[in-house]
DNA sequence: GCCGTTTTCGGCCCGACTGTTTTCAGTCG
């Protein structure tokens, strides 16, 4: 069993736990169990069989045997037991917007509802509004829950910040609103965003929330109050305001940026020295502690509080950055500005839009020093990729146009893996090339063992420089291939290869969470916009956020070197 | 069920809003 299937488990273990009314902080140590598994970015077979599931923070001796058994026998005696005593489909029934674990149990208890087909009928029949605890609102908030489609409104990243930029933009606009960001996964730059959320300083905040309720982007108001309200967009995504006086606004974009985990660190540590950390500030609680009496106006003076230096919000996700803060051992992340080129850019050639001659002109415009045209290989037909002779033809036109143009040119390609992990270009002509991306484009379907072999043995393929979107994953699509990751990770080291960290806002692949341990291992980076047309160049934007989530540093990305630096690189791993 | 420079037992974040109540439980983030 995979880590994924093992953490929804854990998961669905918890629903079941709450259904039954346990102790609502074990329902929990199941909760952040199934979420550190998923955070997880080392191999988890070689940690079960060293015995060092305990390490993991919120594991325990419990939850460690747990995952032992599911991962050895792909079976858990007491889920299944517990799956018994509750019917399973009464967990589908949690995630009705409304229901929580005591109606859910109401529900059964007294109308022997267990499944949303269930529900929905005694709904309609109007039975459920004659109920205790529920009413004729109660009611119709299910019906309309269960009768609307839209149920699946996450967004990527780029899409959400797309939405909210403008609702920032007018916030900001309104001479009752002193400040105003965006907080939440959307600040923390995580790659999909499940709700928006607005944080804003004021004197009169019922103004602006009469103002935020009725805007014409707004389709229903799910809830509204003087301090928080949330409205239904008519673009499906939901979206938070939370409005707090101008003293109180950092500790309310802090808190409202998470992540959960993170905050909890946090108020845990204030705790410790006797204080209680809110949304709405910071107050001595026990005898004896004292504050400052400086005003906190920054989130950079309220880290400062507790000896921390700033974490950026990217980082805020209780990977690690607590112990780096108080060491003063916070990463410089890389920014945008650092990079000077890229190498996965594909031109009309193959499947992009845009001429070479149009790629090369929208690179130095961005002010690049150089471009990587790589171009898909003759396998993947279904994206027009290149014979050899064209292949060839185009490494002429490149070189010719690379004298000619104000930036430097290189000649690459994103070559095929094949099945079983030969390169889809010939020797002969991959020596011809300055780079060559490795990209699997088919068979995705292998179980991990082949998938993983097949990628090694491109990546020891004397002439691959890079693998190009390590999974293949098209984020609330299309799930990633079977593969074990640290060992392509420890693969590449070993061969002094490099890992793309493609930009493109769908894929945000090699996984942001892999990339820090990687990079101190010593693995490389190239953030590239796999841009299939010039305005895509942006997308190394997009890279270089989710870099920067992965705690990079400029060092560890290649394409942040200067041309002389690059070209010395290349030349070294492609002689 | 997890965790520990106050603890191996006793904590575990807590406030806003809704709807059903008639003072508050349940849900949510």
């Amino acid at each position: 069993m995979h880590k994924e299937e093992i953490a929804k488990i854990l998961e669905e273990m918890a629903a079941l736990l709450e259904l039954k009314g346990e102790n609502p902080f074990r329902i929990r140590a199941y909760r952040n169990g199934a979420r550190a598994l998923l955070n997880l970015d080392a191999d988890l077979r070689q940690l079960i069989k060293e015995k060092k599931l305990t390490d993991i923070e919120g594991i325990g001796d419990h939850l460690a045997e747990k995952i032992t058994e599911l991962f050895t026998k792909g079976r858990l005696a007491e889920y299944e037991k517990l799956k018994k005593k509750t019917p399973a489909p009464l967990s589908r029934l949690l995630e009705v917007p409304g229901l929580g674990p005591k109606k859910v149990r109401a529900l059964y208890q007294r109308l022997r509802i267990r499944s949303l087909a269930d529900l929905k009928k005694a709904a309609r029949a109007g039975k459920i509004a004659k109920l205790q605890g529920f009413g004729k609102k109660s009611e119709a908030k299910i019906l309309e829950a269960l009768e609307s489609s839209e149920k699946e409104t996450r967004r990527l990243w780029f899409d959400a910040m797309g939405q909210a930029e403008p609702i920032l933009k007018a916030l900001r606009a309104l001479k009752e609103v002193q400040q105003a960001e965006i907080g939440g996964s959307l600040r923390r730059k995580c790659e999909t965003i499940g709700d928006l959320d607005f944080v804003a300083s004021s004197s009169t905040p019922e103004t602006v929330m009469r103002w935020f309720t009725t805007q014409p982007f707004v389709k229903k108001i799910l809830s509204t109050g003087s301090a928080k309200s949330s409205v239904q967009l008519k673009s499906g995504m939901q979206a938070d305001l939370r409005v707090v006086s101008d003293k109180q606004f950092a500790f309310a974009l802090y808190y409202f940026t998470g992540s959960k985990e993170h905050n909890i660190r946090l108020r845990t540590e204030a705790l410790k020295k006797g204080w209680s950390l809110s949304e709405y500030g910071i107050e001595a609680v026990k005898k004896g502690a004292r504050l400052s009496p400086a005003p906190i106006d920054s989130e950079e003076k309220l880290f400062k509080l507790f000896g921390l230096s700033y974490i950026p919000p990217e980082l805020r996700e209780n990977r690690g950055e607590f112990e780096a803060a108080a060491k003063h051992n916070i990463p410089k992340l890389i920014e945008e500005e650092d990079i000077r080129g890229a190498f996965h850019c594909h031109t009309a050639a193959s499947d992009g839009r845009n001429s070479l001659k149009e790629m090369i002109a929208a690179a130095a415009k961005r002010g690049w020093e150089y471009i990587g045209i790589s171009d898909h290989s003759k396998s993947a037909f279904q994206a027009n990729g290149l014979s050899e002779e064209r292949l060839e033809a185009q490494i002429e036109e490149i070189r010719k146009l690379s004298k000619k143009s104000a930036i430097r040119v290189f000649a690459g390609v994103e070559c095929d893996i094949l099945p079983k992990g030969d390169l889809d270009v010939s020797d002969g002509l991959l020596k011809k090339l300055d780079y060559v991306i490795v990209s699997i484009h088919s068979s995705f379907q292998q179980d991990e063992k082949t998938m993983t072999k097949r990628l090694i043995r491109a990546i020891e393929h004397p002439s691959a420089t890079m693998v190009g979107h390590l999974t293949g994953r098209l984020l609330l699509k299309r799930k990633e291939i079977a593969l074990n990751i640290p060992k392509i990770i420890d693969a590449c080291i070993a061969n002094k290869k490099i890992i793309e960290l493609n930009g493109n806002p769908e894929r945000l692949d090699m996984d942001w969470r892999y990339w820090r341990s990687a990079a101190e291992k010593g693995l490389l980076c190239c953030i590239n916009p796999d841009a299939h047309a010039v305005d895509q160049l942006a997308f190394v934007d997009t890279g270089v956020q989710i870099a920067r989530k992965g705690w990079l540093e400029k060092d560890a990305v290649v394409n942040t070197l200067p041309l002389k630096k690059i070209e010395a690189l290349l030349k070294k791993m492609h002689p």
